[in-house]
DNA sequence: GTAAACACTGTAAGAGCTGACAGTTATGCG
DNA sequence: CGCATAACTGTCAGCTCTTACAGTGTTTAC
């Protein structure tokens, strides 16, 4: 289909080979650091970041402080939306967060672009790219280069959730058979016995039965508990 | 932030004006249609489909129809991917749809691009251009094309969402009381109104009130929906 | 002072949920 | 073939939840 990197990283196998991917794309456009961090939230207590990147060493035990990310604008704005933001010193300036801006200088990241891909399932792609130079101020360059990054972006997370999400979590839980499963994720979203029996086309008595199965088996009183067991053992998202 | 184009859309305000910033774009890069389709997945009863495009006359009584999209390999693609498809004859020969792409090329759709942005809510952004004369067969060229449109659809998705849903709630979390939040708590632990109202010495009517009330900030119809959005939110743990 | 926000209580009707009763049908395995 | 597993359906009793009605009292901010 296409040529020129895009299709290359979607044949990687393994975290090493799109690591590799990853890096080579952000050298291409002249950025020497470049971080990826796939985020999955399980809704309850810990959320997952899987981070892959060449950032110097020393550099992630300073940068990922909680009180940082929550401080530091990019994210923020990555936080919220699909957008891509180009930064440097002036963004964190505008909003009060030079300090941040200090601490990654030294590292080199003097500016930078970040996007996020917002998934489906609480799950989340983050790609940012940072150098220290600045970048062209020819603006249909810096264009192109924005262009680039998010095509490569939209081909990445494909191999990123392949690559480093492999195994469902199917341990020690009670196994859920697949219509309990359904059913319990329409439950989460609100749905009554009556709706979730019409979107599976069956019965409101046959979903009140997968409904039941699930609670007897995860230990539950009720449907709600399931739902939250379910979503705390991985079985549902 | 960025230039050419990129913006432009983001301003817009009404309906009319961006179909225009979308139409206006497509032309820049050579196309003569382009459809935009904001698809709202309501799971129960219909599915919203919000088609912005400049179609000729008579082109979406033919195409539209449903067993059309069945089985137009480019929809399908769009359907389960995120990476932008470049198509043309070939493509649709290949999925034994030729009839299809005939039924297109009448129009002047002979070729093209096409993505879907896939958000959370059941809601997607399929944005799709088309013409009559082939694409470049300089790859670099094409590749630039493809990532210019993808630039551009996550700019024309924040304006879509907002002017063509314009019933959206602004997303800021909701401001519960104290005791809001402590029924949520209890309710999330399984316990009944009654028990909620048993400990945190109220009677069961006042325990329903907290949750009713939380119920409603959190726009749920259910008090096991708000416990999960509150959580989402961080709003209790 | 008065408006707004918060916490609290009561009754009643109808929708929804859970448990226990009693079945049918299809598939895969030994 | 018998057996296990999964998916499916029906009814009934009793409890829980949601909504709507109609109130009281306290604290905080302008």
């Amino acid at each position: 289909m296409l040529q020129g990197g895009y299709q290359s990283v979607l044949e990687a196998r393994s975290r090493e080979e799109f690591r590799s991917e990853v890096i080579r794309f952000a050298q291409k456009l002249d950025f020497q650091t470049v971080s990826a961090i796939t985020v999955v939230d399980h809704t309850l207590a810990e959320t997952e970041f899987i981070t892959i990147d060449n950032c110097p060493d020393g550099y992630a035990e300073v940068m990922h402080a909680p009180e940082f990310g929550r401080r530091d604008p990019v994210m923020q704005h990555c936080k919220r939306n699909s957008m891509p933001i180009v930064w440097d010193r002036q963004t964190y300036a505008r909003h009060g967060a030079s300090d941040i801006w200090e601490s990654q200088a030294q590292f080199g990241y003097s500016t930078g672009i970040c996007l996020a891909l917002h998934l489906p399932e609480g799950r989340h792609f983050v790609l940012g790219v940072d150098r220290d130079q600045p970048l062209p101020s020819d603006s249909g360059q810096l264009t192109r280069m924005v262009a680039d990054l998010q095509l490569f972006a939209v081909h990445a997370v494909d191999t990123a959730l392949r690559v480093l999400l492999p195994e469902e979590k199917v341990t020690e839980s009670p196994r859920l058979t697949p219509r309990e499963l359904e059913c319990l994720h329409w439950t989460m979203e609100g749905k009554t016995a009556w709706e979730v029996g019409a979107i599976l086309s069956i019965t409101e008595r046959t979903a009140v039965l997968h409904i039941n199965n699930a609670m007897h088996k995860l230990a539950c009183s009720n449907k709600h508990q399931a739902v939250l067991k379910a979503l705390r053992l991985g079985l549902i998202r």
